[in-house]
DNA sequence: GTCTGTTTACACTTAT
DNA sequence: ATAAGTGTAAACAGAC
């Protein structure tokens, strides 16, 4: 079996799941928000084996949007014109990759009433994610006496599924080793900054992402480094500096003293940042990163 | 008319 | 073998 080089996925099927390619899509945002067609752009501007048979990806891509409870859709405010409703993850659906596979997932992720501090119906998730990002914005506030930035558009009611510290979430990744425009390369992985152990299913599944190697050389986000995963400002990864598990559990919904996310530059915050459209070119594109991971090429298949 | 969102159905693949 | 997850197609309704 040849080993995929550079850019491998770049005419063929890419070895993730649309649940893998939306979730990215949302996590890639800083508000961990999108509309349909912010996630349409985002997958196509990565992925250009999605530039064609759009009516056919897309028809999917929208069933598993509607179909899988992993996704909460988000309306928007009546000062929010515009097409369709924002698209976000459940809080508590971070442990779906588990099995170090992102085309498939290990279980569906059904929404369930097992915390009875976690939303159960998308519409309470939705409205859970809503206080929660009021209430880190409020200790914030307290906490610096800063002004909180002025957020545009659906970034206010919003917050950020910020319980995703799981070394599973998407944000996580997505967030490795990417590299600006500029050419220089970031250490991107929030959780492993908070001293979070890396799974080694991660390692499994993407090797030269998460070989040992790189696990051991991770380090502490740079204070220059300000941003992250496509753009996304490594401040709105990362989760403060509380203590993690190494073992993946589940997601649980976070608790409201950890402001860290609120520190979003407020430049990075707008629907149209150009963080969703950083090209091809751009390093950062996951399947660049995918150079050669053996336990994917079996499944890449389609 | 187009886009968005929901639902159903079916075939296929993969995990158990 | 079976159940579960995924991809695709299609129909339909509602919003823009």
């Amino acid at each position: 079996m040849p080993r995929p080089g550079r850019n491998t996925y770049s005419d063929q099927k890419p070895p993730y799941s649309y649940i893998s390619l939306t979730a990215m899509a949302i996590q890639s945002c800083p508000e961990k928000m999108l509309p349909l067609s912010e996630i349409y752009k985002f997958i196509m501007d990565r992925f250009p084996y999605y530039r064609e048979n759009t009516q056919r990806w897309q028809n999917s891509l929208r069933h598993n949007l509607s179909f899988n409870d992993c996704f909460i859709k988000i309306p928007r405010r009546p000062d929010q014109p515009g097409k369709g409703s924002f698209w976000a993850l459940h809080p508590n659906c971070g442990d779906m990759f588990e099995n170090g596979s992102f085309l498939r997932r290990r279980k569906r992720f059904k929404v369930l009433m097992a915390d009875p501090l976690a939303p159960s119906k998308p519409s309470e998730a939705a409205h859970y994610l809503q206080q929660q990002h009021a209430k880190l914005r409020l200790s914030a506030l307290a906490a610096t006496g800063a002004h909180l930035p002025h957020v545009p558009a659906y970034n206010l009611t919003t917050p950020p599924p910020s319980t995703f510290k799981h070394p599973f979430a998407i944000e996580n990744i997505i967030a490795r080793d990417y590299k600006v425009p500029g050419g220089l390369a970031f250490s991107t992985m929030p959780t492993m900054s908070a001293g979070y152990p890396l799974h080694s299913q991660l390692a499994t599944a993407w090797p030269h992402v998460y070989g040992a190697g790189a696990l051991e050389s991770a380090s502490p986000i740079s204070v220059a480094s300000e941003y992250g995963a496509y753009g996304v400002p490594i401040k709105s990864l990362c989760h403060g500096a509380q203590s993690l598990p190494a073992v993946p559990v589940p997601i649980k919904p976070m608790p409201s003293h950890l402001p860290a996310f609120l520190s979003n530059s407020p430049q990075s915050l707008s629907p149209t940042s150009p963080h969703t459209a950083t090209g091809q070119s751009s390093p950062a594109n996951p399947s660049d990163a995918l150079s050669g991971p053996p336990t994917l090429q079996s499944v890449a298949v389609h």
